[in-house]
DNA sequence: ACAGTGCATGCCCGT
DNA sequence: CGGGCATGCACTGTT
């Protein structure tokens, strides 16, 4: 037992501002003896049955497994109660308490997102003293590996302070797990002092809010999300999953609140299909388009670009439906025929489960609620396999939803998430309606910018040789991807698929396929003649188009033709002469015929609906 | 016997 | 060469 440390200079809480040194430490014997201190006002909010990753971090809770005698991570457990349950039990490396205790969801994440405890029977049995549970306070989180995470240090690389959460807890998140000793520190899980036979130990099911570091990074790129109220457009698609951000910021750091994201959203915002030179040229919006957050442009944390979300406006606007939300496309991934497979398993990419899904420390992972299109509501289970030294994410019991919404292999399923309500939502799109960047031979269903629709049955006998899935279509019309096919086969497509993404720029250019239509331009007093081709107008010019910087060209109040052309960095739309030669990359600073709006900083000339109307007229007119 | 579960295997790509 | 991930497969539970 060591004696209270004499009062540091700073809270332990490295996000406390409130720093009262003058005042007496409040702090936590931990078994091991040493004493964890916390300010006043961190103090105070600490509770029974919580655990602080700051605690972890200074009185680590290592234990031998009384089983084996392996050297495990007790969990982060913080009060005397906690510890009184350890006692008994002791504390059991996940080899062998696996069958024994239990655990609750990451706080990090919405108690709707969770499955619900009065659902499962498997939670029957696992009864939560709520008083233990409820309260608010700063509870610690795992920092999932997340985008953000090119802004802040790994938590083994540096250890993490507590973080405040909201203060309401869900019970809804208990569910069986087994201890298991952490890969680093990042793993602390989150004991509760939920009481359940000898050695029963539950995580809090607390909203927990990320680092404050996660959030500067999320505001650092403040154009993450799409607003479809900005920027409607036409209802096509269909969408599966979604949670809710039901915890609410408690006036602390956020939790669920609309400038709190569990990961940096790769957006794409109608902007962005408007203007494919804009995307292409600004370093920014490639970050944001492809999933990149500042700074780590081929970061560790990189979404590999087949996982890059290519939601579409007509998808966006189906998730959003009527409301006013924000969509906030996470990722994509083309169903394997495993996943589409009886099994139910759908493998999540690594990087995208630990960015965008909740932390999980236990391979048994988290129920996630799940709702579809029809407003069906579907339970995922969100876990992991250890794998080699890392791990497997996958979502089981996916095989309702995917029948539901009739997928097969080579489909595409989206993640997106829903603000301000915080939903998660989980869009698919039929390989037959894919994106150019998802089929090569698309190119009458796109010329007008149409996607295929929704709800289509996938037909790969129509794929190319080699599509953009990544699955080579039988050479036999109609053959169709046996979802028990040899690995031999499988490999071949995974091969196939590799070489179609051998190349970014590639396939940043395959994806905005569809907006290159609209960067050819003729000049603007260039009438062109409409020729029917197969049943598709085409635009046609005597002279070759020009691939210059997307505008809108309109007339003016006084009849005068202008064009709009959008600022690459603050993404106003300015009006300049009709005639006037622009660069790819634009911006304010370069509005000479307007000085007053020759900064990002001056307000937009046109409001939101002008830009609507001229966004709406602009597609319809192209 | 069948279904479900958890881990292992091995290919391929990125570094 | 290491990591990601598709999938095989052994093991366990259920009918």
């Amino acid at each position: 037992m060591s004696a209270p440390p004499a009062p540091s200079k700073s809270c332990y809480n490295s996000h406390c501002t409130e720093l009262r040194p003058d005042r007496p430490r409040k702090g936590w014997r931990l078994r091991t003896g040493e004493f964890a201190e916390l300010c006043d006002r961190c103090a105070s909010l600490y509770e029974e049955g919580r655990f602080c990753e700051t605690f972890h971090s200074k009185a680590s809770g290592w234990r031998d497994c009384e089983s084996c005698g392996k050297h495990v991570h007790c969990g982060c457990i913080v009060s005397a109660h906690t510890f009184a349950l350890l006692d008994p039990g002791g504390i059991e490396c996940a080899t062998c308490a696996r069958k024994n205790v239990h655990f609750t969801a990451s706080p990090a994440w919405p108690a709707s997102l969770f499955f619900h405890a009065s659902s499962p029977d498997r939670l029957k049995d696992h009864p939560v003293k709520l008083n233990q549970l409820a309260g608010s306070g700063p509870v610690p989180w795992r920092q999932a590996p997340s985008l953000f995470n090119s802004c802040i240090p790994r938590p083994e690389l540096h250890p993490r302070s507590p973080y405040e959460v909201d203060g309401s807890i869900n019970t809804d998140r208990l569910l069986p797990r087994e201890r298991y000793a952490p890969l680093d520190f990042s793993e602390r899980l989150m004991n509760g002092s939920v009481k359940q036979g000898p050695i029963e130990k539950y995580e809090n099911g607390h909203a927990a809010l990320r680092t404050e570091e996660h959030q500067s990074c999320f505001m650092n790129n403040p154009q993450h999300s799409v607003s479809l109220k900005e920027e409607p457009s036409t209802p096509q698609f269909g969408l599966a999953t979604s949670y809710a951000l039901t915890n609410e910021t408690n006036g602390h750091l956020g939790v669920a609140g609309p400038q709190f994201r569990p990961a940096p959203p790769p957006t794409l915002a109608k902007h962005f299909y408007g203007n494919m030179l804009h995307e292409i040229n600004s370093p920014v919006e490639n970050q944001i388009r492809n999933g990149r957050p500042r700074g780590d442009v081929r970061g560790k944390n990189q979404l590999l670009p087949r996982y890059w979300p290519r939601i579409t406006d007509q998808e966006l606007q189906q998730i959003s439906g009527d409301s006013n939300s924000v969509i906030t496309p996470l990722f994509e991934k083309m169903l394997s025929a495993s996943d589409a497979g009886k099994v139910g398993r759908l493998v999540l990419p690594k990087k995208c489960a630990e960015a965008y899904f909740p932390p999980i420390s236990q391979p048994e992972g988290l129920p996630l609620k799940v709702q579809d299109a029809k407003g069906s509501e579907w339970t995922f289970q969100f876990r992991f396999w250890p794998n080699n030294n890392s791990r497997m994410y996958v979502l089981e019991g996916v095989t309702p939803c995917i029948q539901s919404m009739q997928l097969q292999a080579g489909d595409i399923v989206t993640f997106s998430r829903l603000e301000p309500e915080g939903k998660l939502i989980m869009g698919f799109r039929k390989a037959s309606a894919a994106l150019p960047s998802d089929q090569e031979n698309e190119a009458g269903k796109t010329v007008n910018g149409v996607p295929g629709q929704v709800g289509e049955a996938a037909d790969p006998s129509s794929w190319s040789k080699v599509d953009k899935s990544g699955y080579v279509a039988k050479d036999a019309p109609g053959a169709k991807i046996s979802l028990s096919r040899k690995r031999k086969n499988s490999t071949l497509g995974l091969k196939n698929k590799r070489l179609r993404i051998d190349s970014e720029d590639l396939i940043e250019l395959k994806l905005t396929w569809e907006e290159a239509q609209g960067l050819l331009r003729p000049p603007p007093d260039h009438a062109p003649s409409i020729v029917v081709i197969e049943g598709f107008e085409f635009e046609e010019y005597e002279d070759a188009p020009v691939l210059g910087k997307p505008t809108i060209f309109a007339t003016d109040n006084g009849g005068e033709k202008i064009q709009w052309v959008q600022c690459e960095d603050c993404l106003k739309w300015r009006k300049v002469p009709v005639d006037s030669p622009l660069p790819s990359k634009w911006t304010c600073a370069e509005n000479k015929w307007d000085p007053e709006r020759s900064s990002c900083s001056a307000a937009q000339e046109l409001t939101s609906e002008e830009l609507e109307d001229l966004l709406r007229s602009s597609n319809s007119g192209s």
